[in-house]
DNA sequence: GTCTATAAGGCGATAGAC
DNA sequence: GTCTATCGCCTTATAGAC
């Protein structure tokens, strides 16, 4: 049997360089220009992988979603209790949108709304991994609104990409004080 | 004795204009020439209001924090009990991030990193309004690292405005479900 | 203060040679 | 698959008339 060679990852190099240009510098700061310069490429040969510049932001998103979709499947694979599973998932959800390699950077850095043609894909593709966050947050039953309690917590997850340094608190770190300041009390009695 | 006439405010006219067009599609899609379409104005008119783009993004980005500041101290006055004043600068922050002004809106969608020439002005008036949450914070005096504490709260409020609707919850609605989230155990037992 | 006219350059994308 | 060359459009900003 004869082994099937991996088609020519030169499309795989592109957006290597596309998502990191993109979580840097956002959709629209991103040219064509400097996404080829970073590959060695020149600008009109990009065309021959992707129809367009959206389509590379397409790509990379999915691509972006589909890593931190698996991030946090393996951190919650195993455990059962519902807030240890939140706890996992957070922590899984943050290290991968502070990854250095910043595919699922690209899902938080970029606002569906400044794309307009792609919005509705781009919101699509978002919905499909919050899903997996509804799940989670209904098994651990918070007492607040579930939908509510989805949003604040990855709005707060998802702030970190503005503040993040790598010289201070870990991911994990940042994940589990987040998921203790909403489940134990923190505040003054009342 | 005679009375000062406000300066002649066309000013003030191209920059409602622009706060509407930074608030709604970002800095860089917002052309001047959509600013200066928008108040019957040509182009190269702006310039005599305005030294650059940037100039006018800086003048909406002051103008936004000084609305939201009013609008947390007019919140909190009189407020004696340090969580009650957490929730009130809460629904004072909310209302002025998401009304439809636009001014407020720009500081959380127009991020520093957006127009590097003016990051590191943008970041400082950001942090003079930040000041005050840290001192609301230390009043409260959370059981959880004060910085962690202000940087999820904000990020969580600022979220909101991906997925605020006219037709839900109220902006006062949401900033108390926020603060009540965490000052009170919501989550289970352990 | 606002206009006309345009400079100067960046952008995404295309056609066709190789 | 990549390059060369460039099109057509859009951008911020300016110079000078009015």
């Amino acid at each position: 049997m004869s082994i099937v060679r991996r088609e020519n990852n030169r499309s795989e190099v592109i957006l290597d360089a596309a998502a990191l240009l993109f979580a840097n510098r956002g959709f629209h700061k991103a040219t064509i220009r400097d996404i080829t310069g970073a590959v060695d490429m020149l600008p009109g040969s990009v065309y021959y992988h992707f129809e367009s510049k959206a389509g590379i932001l397409l790509a990379v998103y999915r691509e972006g979603v589909r890593r931190v979709v698996e991030s946090v499947e393996d951190h919650i694979a195993g455990v059962v209790d519902p807030w240890d599973r939140l706890t996992a998932a957070a922590v899984g959800h943050m290290e991968a949108i502070l990854s250095p390699t910043a595919y699922a950077r690209v899902i938080v850095m970029v606002r569906p709304g400044d794309v307009p043609e792609l919005a509705a894909e781009l919101t699509a593709v978002r919905d499909e991994y919050e899903s997996l966050w509804r799940g989670l947050v209904a098994d651990a039953s918070p007492a607040i609104d579930h939908s509510l309690f989805r949003l604040f917590l990855l709005g707060a997850a998802n702030s970190s990409q503005l503040w993040f340094r790598d010289d201070g608190r870990s991911p994990r770190e940042i994940a589990t004080a987040l998921i203790d300041a909403l489940r134990h009390p923190v505040g003054g009695a009342r």
